[in-house]
RNA sequence: GUGGCUAUAGUACAACGGUUAGUACAUCGGGUUGUGGUCCCGAUGACCUGGGUUCGACUCCCAGUAGCCACCCCA
């Protein structure tokens, strides 16, 4: 027994099992998940319908490491900020070089544009990015360690349409997957007024001994990170905000219109949203518009604001982090989400597989056979599935049966002797002998009969 | 980091201070030798770990651990 303490001090993450044969397993991190068979089909649909839009729009495909030197992202993301300061995944690498796996997409993609030259491309340039994030944050609901963003970031384009690019591109990826949300908008302007707003905010929570009301966490933010003191959710904070003055009174002239540029095409478009001006993000980069994506609850869910997606505008970054003063914004899709979001709603999804067709074979001689015709089919083009391993007929009609086959082909040693194939209808039961050379043909004509029904 | 709830076969759930811990689904095998979807029969398979209370704990208590959920933050 003593032992074992040993075992878990040194490797704490690492959990016992307990079987039979006193082997030992090991299970899956805290926040960590598989994905099995049956997830599968969801994100694919949900992968394919984020891959076809981001193209649809003009976005090009890239991929980053999954590592990065930590420096990255405390200078993109922020000392700071949250991500930074505890949920990174940092270690040093056998180089002595301090790095992380990436908590979020956006700081690798403005690297890679500074690293690549990409304003030598035309401008500006759209870039979609999907893959894992990592934050070691402690697991809830549609919270994980390991998780997976779709991600669409613009460079070199200054104009309001680039904002309202990505709230349309993501609003239509929600819509067509059947998923109700509503974006949440708000700008935070620019340096410049927000400078000027934070001193009017900051004399609001002074007047009237408002101060000493807040929480805990606002009466450091007020400090800190002053803009964070409308994101609060205490109800004490909640009250004294209700007066407070609002950012978008005080945006100076070309924030103004740039704001409501994009709302006029929000408008136009007919796009669901709500002016939040509450709405600040976490990140340090952010200027001007921020947006998030909420999920609607279906009923009475009183609760619930998951943010399914957020972004915004970034103009500073490109340069802060060392290139050319370049106009950015973009945006994050949380995957396992928007598949929870799916999966509540239960909506069938059809299977991917058109007809099948079951080969199964009885006795060695007729299973040497039925590998060759197996490829045969396969090569041309039909979706023939097996059960090779398999002895008994029984057992693989049962396979069949399972996934669903149209028809199964049979092949027995009688069959193998007189060169022919048993041909049977799944649903009806119905069996016909078919001459082996013209399998191709008797299939293609039976689905296409099927298909006539 | 703070708080709440839970811990039984692969999954979903039961039960009990005491002897073979049930049920459903899944899995495997069978219901005459070459035929699935229904039905019938059978088999495999579980009490998170440690301590305490007790004659006796899967059951009660405590701790640990893990999971879920909420806060924080976010995708």
């Amino acid at each position: 027994m003593p032992r074992r303490k040993n075992i878990k001090m040194q490797k704490p993450k690492i959990k016992e099992v307990k079987e039979k044969n006193a082997s030992i397993l090991f299970s899956r991190l805290k926040g960590m998940k598989d994905i099995l068979f049956d997830e599968y089909k969801y994100w694919d649909l949900v992968i394919k319908k984020a891959t076809e839009l981001a193209r649809a729009y003009g976005f090009r495909r890239i991929e980053t490491p999954v590592l990065e030197n930590t420096k990255l992202y405390e200078r993109s993301t922020g000392k700071g900020s949250d991500i930074v300061t505890k949920e990174m995944y940092t270690f040093i690498d056998k180089n002595g070089e301090k790095i992380s796996l990436r908590p979020e997409a956006t700081p690798s993609l403005v690297r890679a544009y500074i690293e690549h030259g990409m304003f030598n491309l035309p401008q500006p340039v759209k870039m979609f990015w999907l893959g894992p994030i990592f934050r070691h944050d402690k697991p809830q609901a549609g919270r994980y360690r390991q998780a997976t963003q779709f991600d669409l970031e613009i460079f070199g384009e200054e104009a309001p349409v680039a904002d309202v690019l990505l709230i349309l591109l993501a609003y239509n990826f929600f819509c067509e997957l059947q998923v109700n949300v509503q974006i949440q908008i708000n700008s935070i302007g620019c340096e410049e007024c927000r400078k000027e707003y934070l001193v009017k905010l900051l004399e609001f929570y002074k007047e009237r001994g408002r101060r000493s009301k807040l929480c805990g966490d606002c009466k450091k933010r007020i400090v800190k990170n002053p803009l964070r003191l409308l994101d609060c959710k205490e109800e004490k904070c909640l009250e004294a905000r209700e007066e407070a003055p609002q950012i978008v009174d005080y945006l100076c002239d070309s924030c103004r219109e740039h704001f409501i540029k994009v709302l006029e095409y929000l408008d136009e478009l007919d796009i669901n949203y709500n002016l939040n001006p509450y709405l600040v993000r976490g990140l340090d980069y952010y200027n001007r518009t921020v947006f998030e994506i909420w999920a609607i609850e279906e009923e009475g869910g009183a609760q619930g604001k998951l943010a399914l997606g957020g972004g915004g505008r970034y103009d500073g970054l490109v340069k802060y982090m060392g290139g050319r003063p370049t106009p950015a914004c973009g945006f994050a899709v949380g995957i396992e989400r928007t598949i929870t979001k799916i999966r509540e709603k239960n909506i069938p999804l059809k299977s991917e597989e058109g007809d099948l067709i079951f080969l199964a074979q009885l006795g060695e001689q007729a299973r040497r056979k039925a590998f060759a015709i197996f490829e045969e089919l396969r090569r041309a083009g039909f979706k023939v599935r097996q059960a090779f391993t398999k002895d008994s007929l029984k057992v693989q009609l049962e396979e069949a049966n399972r996934i669903g086959a149209k028809f199964s082909l049979i092949l027995g040693q009688k069959e193998v002797m007189d060169g022919t194939i048993l041909f049977r209808d799944m649903d009806s039961g119905i069996q016909e002998i078919v001459n082996q050379k013209r399998i191709k043909e008797d299939i293609e004509k039976k689905l296409n009969l099927n298909k006539g029904k």
